[in-house]
Parts: C-alpha cells; sequence; structure tokens
DNA sequence: ATACCATGAACAG
DNA sequence: TGTTCCTGGTATC
C-alpha cells in the first residue's frame, strides 16, 4: 500500500536494521545483478525518503533508488535466517540483523548522486517532513486551471499523496476535486496542508490509512479500525458522515471519490 | 480456477 | 489518450 506514510515508515524501520553495517547486495531475480556487484559488502550510510521514492546513500558514492509504485514490496527476515528468494527479488539486502528482499518496484536503480537530485527536483514539498516549503505547493495550484484532484495527484506539486490520502484530505476539507487550483483561497490551501501533513504523519506511526476519528466510529474503543470503515470517502458507498451516496470520477485514469454534498463544487 | 482491479508512473504517439 | 510494467487480494464462475 505505498502512499508516502509507507516510505517513510521503510526508511525509518529499515534504517534500523541496515544503516552503519555492511550490507550484503544481491539480485536473486537478476534485473539489478551487475549494479549490486558494485555496492555488494559496502556501508549504507542512510536510506533517505521523499514523497514515494527512497534512497540509499551507499559508502562508495553512489545511490540507490527504490520507487515501490503500485506493486512493490519488501519482505523483511529477522536474525540470520537466510531464506530461499521467495518470488522475483529484485534486490536483497542483508546484515547481521535482517535480511530484506525487494519484489516488484516500479525503478530500482544504482546511479550517480546527480540522479537523486535531478529526481528531488522534479519533486514537491514532502509533508511529512519538516521544514518544506509549502508555498512552492502553493504558487503551483493557484497558477493552475487543473483541478485540485488532478493536482494532488502530481508529485512535482506535492510528493507522497496517493489515490487514498488525495480522496480523504479533499473530503476532510469539504474541497471538491474538479475545483480548479487557481479558485483556492489561502485559507484553503493552509487547511490543505495542515491536513495532509497529519493525516501522512499519523500513517507513518499506524503504518496504515486511517483518516476517519475514532469518535466518529461506533465502535468499542481498543478494537482495530477495519479496512473500509477507516476512511471517509475513498472506497466507499456512502458518506461516512452524511449518508450521501458517493460519487466517483475518473481523473487521468485513476478512481476520485467525494462527497457531493460535504465537498460541493 | 479464472478475471479483474488496485494505494503508481514512465512512455509512445 | 492509451499502453506497459510489475503483484496480490477480492470477486466471479
Amino acid at each position: 500500500m505505498p502512499e508516502g506514510h509507507t516510505i517513510h515508515k521503510i526508511a525509518k524501520d529499515h534504517g534500523k536494521l541496515l544503516t552503519g553495517m555492511e550490507v550484503g547486495v544481491s539480485s536473486p531475480q537478476g534485473r539489478f545483478e551487475s549494479d549490486a556487484a558494485r555496492i555488494d559488502g559496502a556501508i549504507l550510510d542512510k536510506i533517505e525518503p521523499h514523497g514515494k521514492h527512497l534512497f540509499y546513500h551507499w559508502s562508495t558514492g553512489e545511490i540507490g533508488h527504490v520507487h515501490l509504485g503500485l506493486f512493490g514490496k519488501y519482505k523483511i527476515h529477522r536474525g540470520d535466517e537466510r531464506p530461499e528468494p521467495r518470488g522475483a527479488v529484485r534486490m536483497r539486502l542483508v546484515s547481521d540483523l535482517a535480511t530484506i528482499d525487494l519484489a516488484g518496484p516500479t525503478a530500482c536503480s544504482l546511479d550517480e548522486p546527480s540522479v537523486r537530485k535531478e529526481i528531488l527536483a522534479r519533486l514537491g514539498p514532502d509533508p511529512i517532513k519538516p521544514r518544506q516549503k509549502k508555498q512552492k505547493m502553493f504558487d503551483k495550484i493557484t497558477k493552475s486551471k487543473r483541478g485540485i484532484g488532478d493536482l494532488l495527484m502530481d508529485q512535482s506539486v506535492v510528493a507522497g499523496i496517493g489515490n487514498v490520502y488525495r480522496a480523504e484530505a479533499l473530503f476532510v476539507c469539504g474541497i471538491h476535486p474538479l475545483r480548479p487550483g487557481r479558485d483556492l483561497d489561502v485559507a484553503e490551501l493552509e487547511a490543505l496542508w495542515s491536513t495532509i501533513t497529519a493525516m501522512l504523519r499519523k500513517g507513518v506511526k499506524d503504518g496504515r490509512i486511517i483518516t476517519v476519528e475514532r469518535s466518529e466510529l461506533d465502535i468499542p474503543p481498543g478494537k482495530r479500525i477495519k479496512r473500509g470503515e477507516a476512511t471517509y470517502a475513498y472506497k466507499r458507498d456512502h458518506c461516512m458522515r452524511c449518508g450521501t451516496e458517493i460519487e466517483r470520477l475518473d481523473i487521468q485514469n485513476r478512481t476520485s471519490y467525494h462527497c457531493p454534498t460535504c465537498q460541493p463544487h
């Protein structure tokens, strides 16, 4: 389920198991083989997330780049077991503490540092990180006639939001996804920024996307919130708050969800 | 057993 | 705008 929160959690969790150590790097599936050989046994200085991207800073000076896309997944095997790779493992990272397998990523490469710079240069601010330039996001939105639902999914406008957080942030802010960006006022932009910041950070903590307030759910405290009741509008048939039927739109070939009552055009 | 769809994005034309 | 790459859960038969 890779939106930005997943990537930040991975950076944090994997960092504890890999950084500052010699890491064995291989590619059981083969497609990362020659790159893996160049850093096999090097020290991993840090894993840096930005939006949905991960950058592996290796002691050789080269930088690994991973983007999970829709299907990419990591599997952690703690301890010193070295299980046979299951499925198409593109990259295997081995430290004294764990074996971590990467399968199905959209991107997995080893590059010169300039490549990282180019990628960061085309990404918008990451609401999970501190000291981000939210004004850059505001400027792009207010200069555009594209719909805000379209803009929020554009990683060069803001980095890390995917289809679930788009639907949920616009719902909480009461903004219709087709409102042109240039029609939003400052209060709405500020509300959007603080909403996505809080939502994605909570996602990192929870390890999943839960956007509904517990108090709005009719379940006992402490009980796990099921998938399907964790969102207000995303993939729901009826609005969590007012019961209106949720509308679906196709925006750039992705399904967008909104409540026509809570998010008037 | 099989089909289809999805929390993503690059690329062709 | 449509195609392509990748995997796995859910729906459908």
